[in-house]
DNA sequence: TTAACCTCACAACAGTTGTTATGCTAATTA
DNA sequence: TAATTAGCATAACAACTGTTGTGAGGTTAA
């Protein structure tokens, strides 16, 4: 499949970035990366913006996967705090699209239009994450004075906090730790 | 002087930086924002990467600043509110920083010396918001269960996740409500 | 005045960048 | 089987990068 080797591609441009930084992997890193040379890449994508673009979705496409799951699988104050913690740099996994993902948002400093891609992504998860507590709300699990719309700001900065910490602090939270700051948080609502 | 001179240059490479990338910051266009060439650059500083290195402390020595004089003229738990809301990107001046900061964040990754000397700040703030907390409680001004290590984590979160909102959201924050959002947390530590 | 020096312009260097064109091989299709 | 296309290697291109050296003009010191 041809999607698959895009994957590939931008999989080891993720590589690169974690290792090398973003402004060090060049079409050449990248092929090197895959053992291959510049003509896979510049195969499959037109531009370098477009790859880098490409890889960019990917990290959004991911965490909504995680996302979705959580939604899916789970119900009350409990999906609350599983819909955030997908974002949470838990596992691996995450802690690699956080760095990609802190790369990208270095990068679109001064970047309109990559702003407003990130704008755009935040501002539909802020979407989300008031939608819950409004269920919430209306189901009686979380108190009624909380107002959805200023909580959902604040568990959004929670979230990215402690996920950048992860990054900036020399002895970080770890999985367990920030899992018990997001939920203490979100008992406060309860009752 | 010729360390204003430094200053100068640096301020040039910050306005660069915010308006078109941290990448697109050559020596060639810092000396265009300050109307000359790249001999003054050259003059100024051996490599690029000292360069970029000074500038980079100009973002923690200007927090620090802040820092310094809220400590210095509050006291109790308004200077708790007042060292943290030093972080906030509450006026133009730290909106400019918190941009030039988040660029330098995402050019850290894949550089380990980099991401050390971001740690080591994060890190020396950290004790500075545990020293306030571990003082307002033998104080009697905050609740004698409260953990100043995990508080401390939490409040970094909390002004590190608002200040990234204000990037990311479309409707940020105003002034007001994030100095809400901590002033409402630090109330809580309190009684 | 003469000498040293600070400040900076200017030019040239080698290296790296993204992009493009060309051509080969293997798979697919007609 | 013949023709076409997908997949990729290779090489060359111009543009840009950081760095270095040379030198000019003005200031300071002897």
């Amino acid at each position: 499949m041809q999607n698959d080797r895009r994957l590939e591609v931008a999989s080891a441009a993720w590589r690169v970035i974690v290792r090398e930084g973003l402004d060090r992997t060049s079409m050449r890193a990248i092929a090197q990366e895959m053992n291959c040379t510049t003509g896979v890449v510049t195969h499959y994508f037109r531009n370098k913006q477009e790859l880098i673009l490409f890889a960019l979705h990917q990290v959004t496409a991911r965490l909504q996967g995680k996302m979705g799951l959580a939604i899916n699988t789970l119900s009350g104050p409990e999906r609350l705090v599983g819909v955030l913690s997908s974002f949470l740099p838990l596992d691996q996994e995450r802690q690699e699209i956080l760095q990609v993902w802190v790369a990208f948002l270095g990068y679109a400093v001064g970047r309109k239009d990559l702003m407003t891609d990130h704008r755009q992504s935040a501002g539909e998860l802020r979407q989300v994450i008031i939608q819950e507590l409004s269920t919430l709300k209306s189901q009686r699990e979380i108190r009624s004075d909380v107002d959805p719309e200023y909580e959902a700001n604040v568990l959004l900065a929670l979230v990215n906090g402690v996920s950048l910490d992860t990054l900036i602090q020399a002895q970080p939270l770890s999985a367990e730790q920030q899992l018990i700051v997001l939920q203490r948080y979100v008992d406060g609502l309860c009752l």
